[in-house]
RNA sequence: GGCGAUGUAGCUCAGAUGGUCAGAGCAUGCGGCUCAUAUCCGCAGUGUCCGGGGUUCAAUUCCCUGCAUCGCCA
């Protein structure tokens, strides 16, 4: 029996709505997870909410509502979120509910208890939006970096843990365990880090600045500081310090998390743990970001790829293939809606969706729609090694998936896919379909054929359930079964001749890229269906734009330009502008009509025209669609 | 300022104690097949392997230095 595994999320913080970065880690979690049960090993999934802090009161407020409310509100979001990617955890856990707060408290005791919390006047610049104190050289023109606002001078007392006295000892048991912490260029920045000396961590915040806590059990008038309270999860999620689950799954724990939150998981956690007298968890996974356009994909900027949108776009199965195919487990990616489709479209059509397609039609074309029986010596020579091709891509895929290297396993997926085209191609079924005599050569083809995309989609599970289940119906199996074990993939010939197969269909429709041209403006937005909005400014600056009503008295079109209308109005005073509308308006649309223009904007010249001003229209995807007035106004209005 | 990573075909990236190590996929061009989602198979290119210097019989691969990008730390 293989051992057992425990797989968690980092739990998120509830200041904002989940995004691609979040989708990512967590869909990770669920293709180790899944992957882990080919392996027949009983896993345990854990991912949830991280509730306490000062960014979170503030939020509530922004949002009028509070703490609690606001809190179970965005929980709710996260959780209900997962089903949609197809994610099975097997806990939800929010740092509000009572059995954590509970556990929080009996480690913080048991720490004080020991000695390694300790009481201690702290003078510094704090950032309320940060949560953290900085030092002078840390600031920017005396601003936080972060969030541009100068930091308060704050004098407290506080709770600390010795993590200080825990340094030696956590800079010996990642030496002493190479892959504690992997990829092993996170492993160097932790160890690079320890080579300074570690501070300790102040874990409290006094009730006069934060009441929105877990209170220390050893003084009320303090909370937990987030981090000590929120790394907590992962053993309280699991029913710490008596459960079976916590038994069963603790020594098996591991981690993913992005790189924002190395150091805590890397260093805070571990000496947590020592200190409490815990067994230390098995690893750390750590991943890079998804890098949209320039800017990165961080809590604070609020930039989002929207991934319930990427879903019902393009569908699940897409989404998360594309994730797991295009990074590199560890280092950042851009996320290009352009390679989505050249993925979906090459791998998943054309490669993997098409082989499948020609397969089953062969088999309801030569056959009577059954799995045929096979003939061991008319197999002489139509093996082709397609045998030892799945058993080697099998060991590929496992070992990759091991490693975390997801994109490699994909490949060598992939690799087989390939080969069983290729296949087809040399015993060339539809020319022995011709002859009599190769009747059998023909049924063992189709039987190999059949068998190969019956590997395939045991191996897809992990990443694409959906398909993978869909693939063993159109096969003629059973998807509620296990077929996913990873013994019954390096069995070849399990599939059962006479078994009656189902119509073909098509697993991924191609992406036509001719009617697919939206910008990527949609897609990269928060909102299902407005464009990025710009950055915020001010009634000032909106003041400084002088719009006004126009009426439209002539209209010519200009020489030499598909796109250009010149049009002649009047503001008051009599105009001429440049509107790039003429593939959508004629003279007769507008003549006579009101519209809406900015006349204060600086005069351009185009085609030799000078166009004094710029009318205002719709951007739409099948052209300009021109803003006019609801009624008849006196030309030269001002527009606010 | 300190430390580290990366820089290879149009694009995304593999690669090796220094000597068939100049590669894959996509994109491009040409040829073939027709079972299939105008799909599949084959062939064909292009690269100063970031610049400069050094070690060596030999460096894209090792050393030094410079540039660019990124990360961690201060």
């Amino acid at each position: 029996m293989t051992e057992p595994f425990y797989i968690t999320t980092p739990i998120y913080y509830v200041n904002a709505k989940p995004h691609l970065g979040h989708a990512y880690t967590t869909i990770v979690a669920d293709v180790i997870c899944r992957f882990h049960s080919m392996q027949k090993a009983e896993t345990y999934f854990l991912t949830g909410t991280d509730e306490h802090g000062d960014k979170v009161v503030r939020a509530a407020k922004k949002e009028h509502e509070t703490p609690m409310v606001y809190v179970d509100r965005i929980s709710s979001l996260f959780k209900g979120l997962w089903p949609e990617l197809n994610i099975k955890f097997n806990s939800f856990i929010r740092t509000t509910d009572l059995a954590h707060v509970t556990v929080v408290e009996k480690i913080l005791q048991k720490i004080y208890d020991s000695g390694d919390i300790y009481f201690s006047e702290y003078e510094g610049l704090y950032c309320y939006g940060c949560e953290r104190f900085y030092t002078e050289r840390e600031l920017v023109d005396r601003k936080c970096p972060d969030h541009e606002s100068e930091p308060a001078t704050i004098k407290e007392s506080n709770y600390f843990f010795k993590m200080s006295a825990y340094q030696g000892w956590l800079i010996e048991y990642i030496h002493n365990h190479p892959d504690f912490i992997r990829p092993e260029r996170y492993k160097n920045e932790v160890l690079s880090f320890l080579k300074e000396p570690l501070g300790d961590l102040c874990i409290s915040r006094p009730k006069t600045r934060l009441q929105w806590g877990i209170t220390l059990p050893f003084d009320k008038n303090y909370v937990t500081y987030v981090w000590f309270d929120a790394l907590l999860n992962y053993i309280s999620g699991i029913g710490f310090p008596d459960g079976g689950l916590f038994k069963k799954f603790w020594p098996h724990a591991q981690h993913i998390i992005a790189k924002d939150i190395l150091k805590p998981h890397g260093i805070y956690w571990p000496t947590m743990l020592k200190a409490a007298g815990i067994p230390i968890y098995k690893h750390l996974n750590v991943h890079g970001y998804w890098n949209i356009d320039q800017s990165k994909m961080s809590k604070s900027l609020g930039n989002v790829v929207e991934p319930l949108q990427l879903k019902n776009r393009y569908g699940i199965d897409v989404f998360r293939y594309f994730l797991m195919r295009e990074m590199v487990f560890g280092l950042d990616s851009i996320f290009h809606i352009d390679a989505l489709i050249k993925r979906t479209n090459s791998d998943l059509a054309n490669d993997l969706g098409n082989l499948f397609s020609r397969v089953l039609a062969m088999t309801h074309k030569y056959f009577p729609a059954t799995v045929p029986e096979t003939d061991p010596k008319a197999e002489q020579g139509f093996q082709s090694g397609l045998k030892s091709d799945a058993l080697k891509a099998v060991e590929e895929f496992e070992k990759s998936m091991c490693r975390f290297s997801f994109q490699k396993a994909l490949i060598a997926i992939w690799d087989f896919i390939s080969k069983m085209n290729k296949y087809i191609d040399v015993t060339a079924p539809w020319v022995l379909a011709k002859k009599k005599s190769s009747q059998k050569q023909l049924a063992a083809v189709i039987n190999n054929l059949l068998e190969g995309l019956r590997i395939v989609s045991g191996l897809l599970y992990p990443v694409m359930p959906d398909t993978a289940m869909t693939m063993q119906k159109h096969l003629g199996l059973d998807p509620e079964k296990p077929f996913y074990h990873l013994d019954g993939l390096k069995t070849w010939k399990k599939i059962t001749p006479g078994i009656v197969l189902p119509k073909s269909i098509i697993l991924f429709p191609r992406i036509d890229t001719k009617k697919d041209n939206t910008p990527h403006g949609d897609i990269v937005d928060s909102d299902a269906s407005i464009s990025k909005i710009k950055p915020e400014i001010t009634l000032e600056t909106f003041n400084k734009v002088d719009l006004r009503v126009a009426t439209v008295l002539r209209v010519d079109t200009v020489p030499k330009a598909k796109k250009l209308l010149k049009l002649e109005i009047d503001i008051g005073e009599k105009r001429t502008i440049i509107a790039g509308i003429a593939e959508n308006y004629t003279s007769e649309d507008l003549v006579g009509r009101q519209i809406i223009v900015i006349v204060n904007l600086k005069p351009a010249k185009i085609l030799g025209i000078v166009s004094q001003g710029m009318m205002l229209a719709a951007v739409e995807e099948n052209g300009p669609v021109v803003a006019t007035l609801d009624k008849k106004t006196k030309p030269g209005a001002p527009i606010r």
